[in-house]
DNA sequence: ACTAATTGGGACTGTATAGGTACTATTTAG
DNA sequence: CTAAATAGTACCTATACAGTCCCAATTAGT
C-alpha cells in the first residue's frame, strides 16, 4: 500500500471546500452534497477532524463547522493525522522475545529517516496550497495523466 | 495508516540482510532463523521480490537467493513497490458519475505532488545505506522513543 | 414553551485485504 | 535414486477499513 486511505482522501477534500471560504459555516449536509460523498461518513470524518481541533463546530439550527485556523496554517499533515492517527510507517513491532533479530533495530532506525521525510513533505503542503487550482511548484507536465 | 504492512517490513530485513554479503547464497529457511519470521512468510516473500527481479535464485540442494544487483543500485522504494505494488498515495478513485465533485481533480492533481516527494524519499535510501549501522544523516536524537 | 435543525458520541455491520498456511511440482547435489 | 531446496498455486483467517444507524444534547425560530 503506502496508499492513503479513502476516508483520508475525503478529509482533505473536505478541508480543502473549508479552506476556500475560512469564514463561512458549512453543515455536514451541505459539505455532503458538495462533495458527492454520502453524508454519514462525512458527518463521522467532521467529527474526528473537530477533535482533533482543526475545526470548530456551532450546534443547533443553522449551525455547522468551520476550519479553526487560517489554511496557511494547516497542513496535510495534520488532515492525514487526525483521519488515520501519528504518520510512521513503521510501528516498531513488539515482536515477542524483544528484538531477537541481529541488527533489526538499526535497520528500523533507518525506517524512521524515511518515516520523517515522509511526515515533512506532508507538512510542507498547507490546506491554502490545495485550495489553489494548481500548486505553483507543479510543472505542469503531464505528470498525472499517463496513457492507457 | 500510511503504514507500510508488516510484509514490507520484513522485506527489507530481508534484503538488508542479504546486502551485508551481496556474494553469498541463503537458503529460505537460513534467512527465516536469522530474522525470526516463519519460514512460509520468507518464502512467499522471496518469491515476490525474485518476481521484481531484485533476487537471484539457484534451486536444488545447496541452493537458495541472492541479491540481483549492488546494495547501492537497490533502493526501498524498489523494495516497497515489489511487495506491494507501485507507490501511489490516492489510485484516483473512481466515482461513479466521473469526478462530480467542483475541483477535486485539482486537488487530486496536487496529491500527485506529495506522493511523488514520498516516492523521492523512499528512493533516495539504498540497501547499502539501510546495511549500515545507521544513516550519516540520522541526527540520533532520540526521536522514536516516546515515553509513555 | 415547543418544534425543527443540527452537532455529539456511541455501537453495529459487511467486506476487503493483509497476513499466514498447506500442498504439490520441479530442480539439482551427492 | 534420494534428499534438499526452490516454484507455483490455492486456501484459510483475523483484522481493520468503510459505511450505516441510532439517540442524546444543543440552539434558532415560531
Amino acid at each position: 500500500m503506502l496508499r492513503i486511505s479513502k476516508l483520508t482522501d475525503y478529509a482533505t477534500l473536505l478541508m480543502t471546500r473549508l479552506a476556500r471560504e475560512p469564514g463561512r459555516c458549512f453543515s455536514a449536509t451541505q459539505l455532503a452534497d458538495a462533495l458527492g460523498v454520502p453524508l454519514p461518513t462525512v458527518a463521522k470524518l467532521l467529527k474526528r477532524l473537530l477533535q482533533a481541533e482543526l475545526l470548530v463546530s456551532v450546534r443547533g439550527t443553522g449551525g455547522g463547522y468551520m476550519l479553526a485556523h487560517a489554511p496557511r496554517a494547516i497542513s496535510v499533515a495534520d488532515v492525514v493525522s487526525a483521519i488515520e492517527g501519528p504518520v510512521a510507517l513503521t510501528e516498531c513491532v513488539h515482536v515477542p522475545g524483544g528484538c531477537v533479530l541481529e541488527a533489526a533495530c538499526a535497520t528500523r532506525a533507518n525506517w524512521h529517516v524515511i518515516s520523517r521525510a515522509v511526515r515533512t513533505a506532508l507538512e510542507g503542503v498547507s490546506l491554502a496550497d490545495m485550495a489553489l487550482p494548481r500548486l505553483r511548484t507543479v510543472p505542469l507536465q503531464r505528470m498525472a495523466v499517463k496513457e492507457k
